[in-house]
DNA sequence: TTGGCTGAGTCTGTCAAGCAGACTTATCCT
DNA sequence: AGGATAAGTCTGCTTGACAGACTCAGCCAA
């Protein structure tokens, strides 16, 4: 393939979940932990890298800093998920079902995502437009509308 | 929720996935790009980190280096997915569908995937048990049966 | 009204990791 | 013998991760 990666969505998706605590962070949130402390804590993520992290999801989009107050304390802000973050399901979803199968743990899962509804247990599926639902090896990339021709240094 | 987070299985992934290029090698592997040197270029990663990193993923078992000889040239190996690097395609897939829809690129992807028996374009789906297709919003987590309580230091 | 508590940070210094650029190695071809 | 090539290793600089201490604002209780 002499398609140049330079603009791969893969590239731009990593630019923004790419680093190393951001999955752990989302994971607390979609979970419900909102607050500073509970995210650290929970998580064990040092102090400077949380402000850091926290920081560039809300400059990315990804979470919005909302105000909340308990009673005899100040005011506060809490972090949640904003559509784009939210939109980030299926990423998690399939992370936790591959971990789940590939790195086990004796006795079964630590954690489950259900169907609010029904309760019943989510996965992920691929699916194609016309119905079909094919194996990771049924399954291609090919160029898309803006692949760019890879660029290749002239000897000189 | 007072569930430690210290065995969950996003931790568990992020381990074998979070560094920061393992993504885009993964990325070149499953468009077929297996070469050292095609790899490096292409992802444009710094020799020795794209070293370390192939160690590590051949380590964890995501790839497998198999031996290959171009014409006139020694023996040489190339990078090859597992089955448990296959079985991450739905991650990519989600990865690059979230790209694709936040992160767009004025003309459309770079990149499509596609079902290789009929052409169609792929996508993942959330799908819980009872055949139901929720949204993020309808998704709830809950602990599994290896949850652990979370440890609160007493004061002392 | 002073002093302490709490959540959410910032500051500082150390140490590991990322990275560029040069060098190495093994094999093949001419 | 000399050159080409793929796949590395080596060296040194720079950036980021991290722990531990400090800060800051508002609230409360004495």
């Amino acid at each position: 393939m002499r398609w140049s990666t330079a603009n791969c969505t893969i590239s731009r998706t990593m630019e923004v979940l790419g680093e190393k605590w951001t999955f752990h962070i989302l994971r607390e949130v979609f979970v419900g932990i909102r607050r500073f402390d509970d995210i650290r804590t929970r998580a064990d993520i040092p102090r400077q890298v949380l402000t850091d992290r926290l920081a560039a999801l809300i400059d990315r989009g990804l979470l919005r800093r909302v105000p909340y107050r308990l009673p005899g304390q100040r005011e506060r802000y809490e972090y949640r998920l904003t559509q784009p973050g939210l939109d980030l399901y299926p990423v998690l979803v399939a992370m936790v079902q591959w971990g789940d199968e590939h790195l086990p743990l004796d006795g079964g899962p630590p954690l489950i995502s259900q169907h609010r509804d029904c309760g019943e247990e989510i996965t992920v599926v691929l699916r194609c437009a016309a119905g079909h639902e094919p194996t990771p090896r049924e399954v291609a990339f090919r160029p898309g509308p803006t692949a760019q021709p890879r660029i290749v240094e002239s000897a000189d």
